[in-house]
DNA sequence: CTCGACTCCTGTTAGC
DNA sequence: TGCTAACAGGAGTCGA
């Protein structure tokens, strides 16, 4: 399968500033990525030691004895990305996979990429360190997740993602994201037809290409699917340069009584997919 | 296989 | 001022 782990590296690859750029986001593929290039400084370190205070946030079985066996002493080789998992890949052939749930940020050598999530605190907790390498070089990289739906696991099934957010084909698209009875937006969420978008990307998304969250997702004609896949490639590329899924336009009406940017119109505030879901009456159909 | 409902986590915030 | 309850979303599970 189509398992792109790095997106192309164009005019969007600013350095990633360490303090006080970035608003408030969340850990959706676009943070996942800026988290992978942050973290592709430890390819090549060789891991000391293995901290897993918290079993809660050890998945599938992983322990913190059998995290320090399959991790110690082995050279991390590469750092990938996967939709919303970040993936280590470790000399021994070991994966460890990293997912952030809402509230988690990577911290390198001590340096946060991004500082401030939006459902989370920017306060830094030690107490929150979830989960943590040490490397012989003295650096460190750790998982800061206050509400702990994070989590590590050994060798992730890949195979479990769709086509990543960043590459999917409008063919992919059209073969497993935009068929069937359920909500478009559901579809869009469902990581193992697409992998990456989260709450933000559905909903700019969908704003942007005037399409209704609530459509059966199997309900589009051609001409529509073309208009999501081109509108999601855009969306997920602007949000990198800019530095997160909060800089979309739609993000600052996204509270109760906002009005569409677009037309002014009063936007529709909706559960979808167990989601809150902002839409514009008006011109999403 | 599909799909909706439910559950988990806890810091922040609104409201009394 | 101090308290409580509602709220947020990613991911997993369960039953129809």
């Amino acid at each position: 399968m189509s398992c792109p782990d790095r997106v192309p590296v164009d005019e969007t690859n600013d350095a990633v500033e360490p303090h006080g750029r970035w608003g408030s986001t969340l850990p959706e593929g676009v943070e996942i990525e800026i988290y992978r290039r942050s973290a592709e400084t430890v390819v090549g370190r060789t891991i000391m030691s293995v901290e897993a205070p918290d079993p809660w946030f050890l998945k599938h079985g992983a322990t913190a004895a059998t995290l320090t066996d399959a991790a110690t002493h082995q050279q991390v080789d590469e750092v990938r990305r996967i939709g919303k998992l970040l993936i280590l890949d470790l000399a021994n052939g070991v994966r460890l996979g990293l997912r952030f749930g809402m509230t988690g940020r990577l911290i390198v050598d001590g340096t946060a990429s991004i500082d401030s999530l939006e459902y989370s605190s920017s306060r830094n907790e030690p107490a929150w360190d979830r989960f943590a390498l040490r490397f012989d070089n003295g650096g460190d990289l750790r998982i800061r997740d206050p509400r702990r739906l994070g989590g590590v696991e050994l060798d992730p099934d890949e195979d479990a993602l769709g086509a990543d957010v960043f590459t999917i084909t409008p063919t992919q698209l059209r073969r497993r994201v935009t068929i069937g009875d359920v909500a478009l937006k559901a579809r869009l969420l469902d990581q193992s037809r697409i992998a990456g978008v989260g709450n933000l990307i559905a909903d700019e998304t969908l704003w942007r290409a005037g399409l209704d969250p609530g459509r059966r997702a199997g309900s589009l004609d051609d001409d529509e699917v073309n208009r999501l896949a081109r509108t999601l490639r855009s969306v997920v590329s602007v949000f990198l340069r800019d530095g997160g899924s909060h800089t979309g336009l739609l993000q600052p009406v996204r509270i109760r009584g906002g009005s569409c940017p677009k037309d002014g119109r009063e936007l529709q505030r909706r559960q979808i997919g167990g989601r809150t879901t902002f839409s514009c009456p008006q011109h999403q159909s």
